[in-house]
DNA sequence: TGTGGCTGTGCAATCGATTGCACATGATGC
DNA sequence: GCATCATGTGCAATCGATTGCACAGCCACA
């Protein structure tokens, strides 16, 4: 009878949701139903009225919702007080027990009994748990333009890598270029509560890295470092990577020398072209307006954008100097398109020796970085922070140095 | 006097720590000097006779540690209580004003008042503290085997933008191919109560599949599936995929095909060799055993050594199928080292035209999967799986096709 | 035989947000 | 003017592990 009056969809939602566990009651049935609210009060006003109680209530809304109770209501996870319970101890004692560097101030005859049950009955610590009240996830999160960027693989597998050991686990996002994007993700990782981040996104001036050292979070760049210095930096070293590279483009006797360089708001791209401009100058070699191409985001299509314009030039450069070697591949495509070879007719080189750099044709010429070391220094330096003892926030430099293919030739 | 007597730097330590928030008593300074032992009792008990208080005992400490209270220990982010003291309302009802779903139930002007003073004092809700009441951490847990194995990055960009919206963060776990790593991974995940796991490493009898199906978490597999189908599997055709690759390569003239195959305890390892036995034995051709080489890690190293065998053959292959790409780029530096030619004394295919493939020389011709693609399914099978509405338990095909290139020539 | 230190364990508070439920007040219908 | 119903807010329990502190019992040294 009520049943139709007080709306029956709703009440069988509603009582099926009683059944379970710690989950949605008038409140959440009101936020997801809106044509009518209602009290669970009133309901069992109702029910009383009709010399009915709550499980009857349930048991007509499993039949008409077609609900079934779920088996993971029923079997929720082991937690530390079952443990406990089937030890005889309490669950402090479960607690020390479980934990390595406390299982000294508990008898050993307890340190078995607790470890036996516990592994008997699959008991996991809750870590949300454990995160609420000592304050750490035992979780990190890494910040990368795109991991489809070939830069960034070994950067996250060097990181992680270098924390695995330690517990910690990497929660990772992809900025996608977009600084929006990223500062959501940043922010989401906050809330997560991360016991640390690594930017390899960070430009020279970086709301992120504000943002991170506001939340007063351990933080870490690679790859690139804020101009302030203000967290500690693990790099490599643009400038001296791309004087070689240049010195080698000269003494390859290349004079007409264009460069496709990155974003100047990042430290890489910046001191990137500040190599190819020492080593141009110091050849005396002029690097004139419409053979330097400067690029916001430095892909493929960039590349092979600033190649198309540079090869149409009424006397084109002999010699291409790319910022990366994902640009270079663009510039190749370019060439490719418009019939002019590589390197018979343009020299390209390259920057960071990603991998299959040695198999594309012809063999990119580039500067080999070692991100995986990288990767792996911004780790360890990540985990000092954390566990406090910040010596000094600064810039480690990872050399890097040429290598040699056939995309640059001797003219 | 008594502090010579009961160990200055220990005192030191234990008064330091009391001095801050919630951290180290006197079990964590026992755990970490294990010299010598004393309980905070004592030291109040001396402190008493000596007619000083702990204020006093902590000064001294912060003078003979060198310790000084930290910033972050006085100054902690802003939680709910305070936002609802500044606000004057209960807390209940902040978090229900600043939750979108539940804001109707709230007056305009107590939303607006909260809003406000949250963005003023930047208020941003403790996630973890949220996890815990609610059982959902908005975390998925995602393990590959190497994300420097490049067919993994389009599958993690993919996962990440098909959940991204949902307000979901991806936590990743590089497996590197040791069943344990993986393992341990997968446990820490299940651990910090991830709300759902894609496993891309799975093995038609996976152990890892079982254990996230025991922890009842919701579950998908990407690019492999289990053999009993026990979870959603978004992958793509390898049967097909390697069929047409296969007929292809004996429409080129083909008739000496040998085949790197990767392991077979994955559908897709299994499936690709299944293809291409089926072309071949449709056009009657034999695969004899020296033209099969099976790898248990189908990577670069693995097509080098295997084509080192089949090209010193008495009567090699005149086509090389290889499992993947990267296993053909190592068939390609066997080829180059022996000084064959490919693709002129020897044909190579690649599978699922990796970055780059088109760049290498000679350019490979692969089998083309929409990576980016398999990733946003699978991420959208995870979601409806969270959401609880599973349909059935299904494998998801998406279709590949063979690209042309030129490793692969007319004989 | 006390005094003091050490060992092993229990008690209970705590982390911070969420939410089931109650209830006061205002609105509406008969 | 009396039932109802709707609205907006508060109260307090809850999630599960950790840990500061207390304390009982034991041992050793004086």
């Amino acid at each position: 009878m009520f049943l139709f009056h007080l709306n029956e969809p709703l009440i069988c939602a509603l009582c099926a949701c009683a059944g379970r566990r710690n989950r949605c009651g008038a409140d959440a049935v009101l936020s997801t139903v809106s044509t009518r609210s209602f009290r669970l009060t009133d309901v069992r006003k109702q029910a009383a009225n009709n010399g009915q109680d709550l499980a009857w209530l349930r048991k007509c809304a499993i039949r008409c919702a077609g609900y079934e109770q779920r088996e993971s209501d029923k079997l929720m996870p082991p937690k530390i007080s079952d443990v406990a319970r089937l030890a005889n101890v309490h669950p402090s004692t479960v607690s020390r027990a479980l934990d390595p560097t406390k299982r000294s101030r508990i008898s050993d005859e307890i340190v078995a009994r607790v470890t036996k049950i516990a592994n008997d009955i699959g008991y996991r610590p809750n870590a949300v748990a454990a995160s609420m009240r000592t304050g750490s996830t035992r979780t990190i999160g890494v910040v990368v333009h795109d991991v489809n960027d070939p830069i960034y693989p070994p950067l996250i597998k060097g990181l992680e890598d270098a924390v695995l050991d330690t517990g910690l686990m990497v929660m990772l996002g992809n900025g996608g270029f977009s600084a929006d994007r990223a500062s959501g993700l940043v922010d989401r990782m906050i809330a997560r509560a991360v016991d640390g981040i690594v930017l390899a996104t960070t430009v020279l001036d970086d709301p992120l890295v504000e943002k991170c050292l506001a939340a007063k979070i351990p933080t870490v760049s690679m790859v690139r470092y804020p101009r302030d210095g203000s967290v500690t930096s693990v790099v490599n070293d643009c400038v001296s990577g791309m004087e070689q590279m240049t010195q080698h483009v000269i003494e390859c006797g290349h004079q007409r020398v264009a460069c496709i360089a990155g974003p100047q708001t990042s430290s890489a791209g910046h001191n990137r072209l500040i190599g190819v401009r020492s080593s141009l100058h110091r050849s005396g070699i002029d690097l004139p307006p419409e053979f330097l191409k400067i690029t916001d985001q430095p892909r493929m299509e960039a590349g092979y954008a600033a190649t198309m314009e540079l090869l149409s030039l009424a006397t084109p450069p002999t010699a291409i100097i790319c910022v990366n070697d994902v640009v270079a591949m663009g510039a190749m495509r370019a060439c490719r398109e418009l019939g002019v070879s590589c390197p018979e007719d343009v020299s390209i080189t390259g920057f960071n020796n990603v991998a299959f750099t040695e198999f594309v044709a012809p063999g990119l010429t580039t500067v080999a970085v070692d991100f995986q070391r990288i990767g792996d220094l911004a780790g360890r330096a990540l985990l000092s922070e954390i566990e406090g003892k910040c010596p000094q926030k600064n810039i480690q430099t990872v050399p890097c140095h040429v290598v040699s293919r056939d995309s640059l030739r001797v003219i």
